[in-house]
DNA sequence: CACTTGACCTGTCCGC
DNA sequence: TGCGGACAGGTCAAGT
């Protein structure tokens, strides 16, 4: 599922597309997705225009004009996608073809603009959620309250990265990095491929890792996801953007899901292991307990 | 508190 | 071909 890159290219795609636009209707999947009451979604969401559309760690915000917000998480299988029957993006784009196919079994929620286009919350799995809450009240609820900083914000420092590491010093890299209290935003992929590019084996102990090493991380992890943000994201499975489009950036992963294959430094074959849960792919030559 | 593991769901792939 | 089990981009609630 989408990590910060992905949720990042949602959220850029989404803006162009909804920012101004007035809500005309909504309906949900009873049974899961969308928890709040049939009054709440008459009184804030119906009517109401899109303001701004915002993310923070792999979680997007969509301001209504009432003052409310949608807030969303993808978790694993979810999918934001935008589908205008009267202006197609052109013969051949992946999202003329979703017309007339959404909402399908994975729909939870439909959202319908003024305009009669659509914006659809499919998620697979079922483990994401939308909910429409006060504006102002998103920062208390508990994921803000731990969630820890931008990884890719300008100000943040190599040294606050290691700094973010001190209290999880017990436990393996992989499972620090994959904290959302200790960074926000990464994931398994951009572990894996960060882990990589700092030639740091995942299960060293977070206590054993150098200045050196930390500062390494940070830069490979903040390249990688730069890199990804421009690649459109990672599409294993079922990622997309807001127009139904895949990214691109497993054309360029040196590491993840890349078991059998040669490592692109060193030539040695990459390994799959499982480390803190996950499935976990190293260069056994350049990462090194 | 920090750490690990299982649970939440559905679909797909791999081996027998 | 059919079937069972493992696994999939994430987080949370439990356990130790």
């Amino acid at each position: 599922m989408p990590e910060l890159p992905e949720v990042e290219t949602v959220r850029r795609g989404l803006g162009g597309l909804i920012i101004g636009k007035k809500i005309i209707a909504e309906a949900h999947d009873t049974a899961k997705g969308f928890p709040n009451t049939v009054a709440d979604v008459a009184q804030f969401m119906i009517g109401a225009k899109v303001t701004d559309i915002r993310r923070r760690a792999k979680v997007l915000m969509i301001d209504l004009s009432t003052d409310y917000s949608l807030i969303i998480h993808l978790k694993m299988t979810g999918q934001l996608v935008y589908v205008d029957p009267e202006n197609r993006f052109g013969a051949g784009h992946p999202n003329d073809s979703l017309v007339n196919i959404l909402p399908d079994a994975s729909t939870r929620v439909t959202i319908t603009f003024t305009d009669g286009s659509q914006l659809f919350f499919n998620d697979q799995r079922k483990f994401g959620w939308v909910r429409l809450m006060p504006t102002l009240e998103i920062p208390n609820i508990p994921f803000m309250q731990k969630v820890g900083p931008e990884p890719l914000e300008s100000d943040f420092t190599a040294r606050q990265f290691a700094e973010r590491f001190a209290r999880r010093g017990k436990t393996n890299i992989k499972a620090a990095l994959l904290d959302q209290s200790v960074v926000a935003g990464v994931g398994n992929i951009y572990a894996d491929e960060s882990l990589w590019g700092a030639k740091i084996h995942p299960q060293r102990l977070v206590a054993s890792l150098t200045d050196t090493e930390f500062t390494a991380l940070y830069t490979d992890l903040r390249e990688v996801m730069n890199l990804a943000i421009k690649k459109g994201g990672s599409s294993n499975h079922t990622y997309v953007n807001a127009e139904g489009k895949k990214g691109s950036y497993m054309d360029f992963a040196r590491a993840f899901r890349r078991e059998g294959l040669p490592c692109p430094r060193c030539g040695a074959t990459i390994e799959k292991m499982r480390v803190a849960g996950r499935g976990t792919h190293i260069c056994p030559v350049c990462q090194t307990l």
